[in-house]
DNA sequence: ACGGGGCTTTATATCGTCGC
DNA sequence: GCGACGATATAAAGCCCCGT
């Protein structure tokens, strides 16, 4: 069969060797000898196996990945915060899976639910907001959320955004301090709370 | 049709054994 | 004593078989 998955066990049998074997060779810091790593990663080339994450995962109850949760890209700062957060968290043994979502609180719960489904290590959500239920039950399942580009005042969660309304506020105070008195707003997504709360901390301001 | 028990998948953790 | 190794248990979830 052309797309048979190659185990670790038809890996042991071809080098001559215990499945338990194969397993250390492919575990950093295991105890293998040199002999016996060699014939077994000559047996896993010519067969062409890799190790299945996730089988690990259900051993390890850790999956390596983050599940990233979008609303829309259209942000010009997305693109390079997504490649930026991905090339981080590799460097960590860590992927990156992304979800897209609507703006509506029961879009973001309907994803949360699929991506707790994929036994993720943690979340982040980009641009959109949970309930504090769910937020609760992500916390109870010892899965951290991160929040980005978003408040929240939930004491489960971690937030790295910072507040749009006194953000723009302060930007808009600040032209209007130097002497600007036609100031241009670029707006977001419209339907967005977090555009909504930025043009009314410029407008006040 | 339905429920329950057992089997299957696959990599890893753990423990016991062996040889130097 | 210690490194290397093998045997076994284990995890989640789908599937199959059997009995009711």
């Amino acid at each position: 069969m052309a797309n048979e998955r190659i185990t670790s066990l038809q890996v042991a049998k071809g080098a001559g060797v215990s499945q338990s074997a194969v397993s250390r060779v492919f575990t950093p810091g295991a105890s293998a000898s040199k002999t016996t790593r060699e014939k077994v990663l000559r047996a896993a080339n010519e067969l062409g196996y890799r190790p299945n994450i996730l089988a690990r995962a259900m051993i390890t109850g850790k999956s390596r990945i983050i599940g990233l949760v979008v609303a829309y890209l259209e942000n010009q700062f997305y693109p390079l915060a997504v490649e930026r957060l991905s090339v981080a968290l590799q460097a960590k043994g860590y992927h990156v899976l992304v979800f897209m979502a609507s703006q509506e609180i029961e879009g973001v719960e309907d994803v949360m639910k699929e991506i707790l489904d994929y036994q993720v290590d943690g979340i982040v959500l980009a641009s959109v907001s949970m309930s504090s239920d769910l937020a609760t039950r992500c916390n109870d399942h010892g899965v951290p959320v991160v929040l980005f580009n978003r408040d929240q005042d939930d004491e489960h969660m971690c937030s790295v955004t910072t507040d749009n309304y006194q953000g723009s506020r302060e930007i808009a105070a600040h032209f209007a301090q130097i002497g600007h008195t036609r100031i241009g707003y670029i707006a977001g997504f419209e339907g967005a709370t977090t555009q909504r709360d930025r043009e009314l901390g410029f407008r006040d301001a």
